[in-house]
DNA sequence: AAATATTTTTAGATTTGTCTAAATTTATTT
DNA sequence: AAATAAATTTAGACAAATCTAAAAATATTT
């Protein structure tokens, strides 16, 4: 079965929610998509008919099996996309995200499988979000954020949670990417800040606010 | 001004049209994208108030300055993703059409110009059709079709006009693709069918239908 | 538990692009 | 030039996705 661009914005939303909480409602899904909850209960009658969600009035709504499904193919696309668009033309993180949100409703399943080979099948896009395969599993990582990671052992950041313009403008003066080699060596307490070793660059404190949101594989 | 990936299918069939007949009749025009003679009518109107056609009732119609930008900025990014298709994802020519069908309607200009950049602004699709410039530009060749090649000289196949999956099929069989270099040694006035020759391969001949079919530059 | 506030749904309207059927205009025959 | 045929437009309807305003259900407060 085939969705429009608008049902697949609705379903990619739910998965997101379903996330953060386990039933998803009506305001909450109006706010993530900048709609009125009038409009939300009418996609979700429709949705309900093409059986993507579990839905009874009042009560909230889940994602089906099937919706579950169509969630990760739209996901995977938006991943493959971003990567794309950063490692072959040369966008930076903080761009890509509107492009690839019209870039994944591109219907061809053709067109997805030959990207996914030209970009060398990767396992996680420019963010470092996991990219579900073409079965829609996804590979976890296990993470931890900097105010959390065991002290003086090296690692690998893996992904960055706020990915703002703002974020990104920070992290690319500390020279932190996706991929890059730190350390931690010390927390403060007094604000939560931490001091991070970078190899061959001096060591220097980064804020509690912006360790909080720079993972690393453990 | 923006418009919608309908509004532009209209524009770039509209162009099309103009180049074959130089007014356009809604007729033709509901034929080229199946719809009825009515909402041809209907979407007249609308481009009529946006200034991208010039249409009196009942009397035709014709791109105005604005519409024939419009359509080669549409034509542009077909004939871009067609390239990226063909050459970056291993698509064969007479699949990638219905693809870049949609990709055309991708909105981002930044986009183009990076993937215009990364595919290094090619001047011609994979079907050898000319992709126009970031200003609009056509560059044209001249060029003449196998039925009018004059005898006995090296020709470089530059484009194909019937771009079926059937003419590929004969093409590849023949070994002619966009490039080839070939030469016409006789043409038969029984049934136009030409003798054709490629370096290192032996003579054959090809049917009038194909030999129109086949331009190269002069 | 009653009153109030919040959330959700319904009802009815709007926009975009389409359709059918009927009316109008233009073109072609006789 | 009248009659017929073909092309085009209008009128009115429909589906998709949205909205506002009002009604109904659920949650929270007192």
């Amino acid at each position: 079965m085939t969705h429009t661009a608008t049902e697949e914005n609705y379903i990619k939303a739910i998965y997101h929610l379903q996330h953060t909480c386990d039933k998803v409602s009506t305001t909450l899904l109006s706010a993530e998509i900048n709609t009125r909850p009038a409009s939300v209960t009418d996609m979700l009658k429709k949705l309900r008919a093409k059986r993507i969600v579990h839905y009874q009035r009042y009560k909230g709504f889940t994602l089906t099996e099937a919706g579950n499904k169509t969630a990760l193919v739209v996901i995977r696309k938006h991943r493959l996309w971003e990567y794309f668009l950063v490692n072959k033309l040369g966008f930076e993180w903080d761009e890509v995200h509107s492009v690839a949100e019209e870039m994944e409703h591109l219907t061809s399943s053709e067109l997805i499988i030959r990207l996914d080979n030209f970009l060398g099948n990767p396992a996680f896009d420019p963010h470092g979000d996991p990219i579900p395969d073409n079965k829609g599993k996804i590979r976890t990582l296990k993470q931890a954020n900097l105010t959390a990671l065991p002290l003086k052992k090296t690692a690998s950041v893996s992904s960055v949670k706020n990915q703002s313009p703002e974020m990104l403008d920070l992290l690319n003066h500390f020279q932190i990417g996706i991929g890059t080699k730190l350390k931690v060596n010390k927390r403060f307490d007094f604000d939560g800040s931490v001091e991070i070793k970078i190899d061959k660059l001096p060591a220097t404190i980064i804020s509690k606010q912006v360790a909080q949101n720079v993972f690393c594989i453990i």
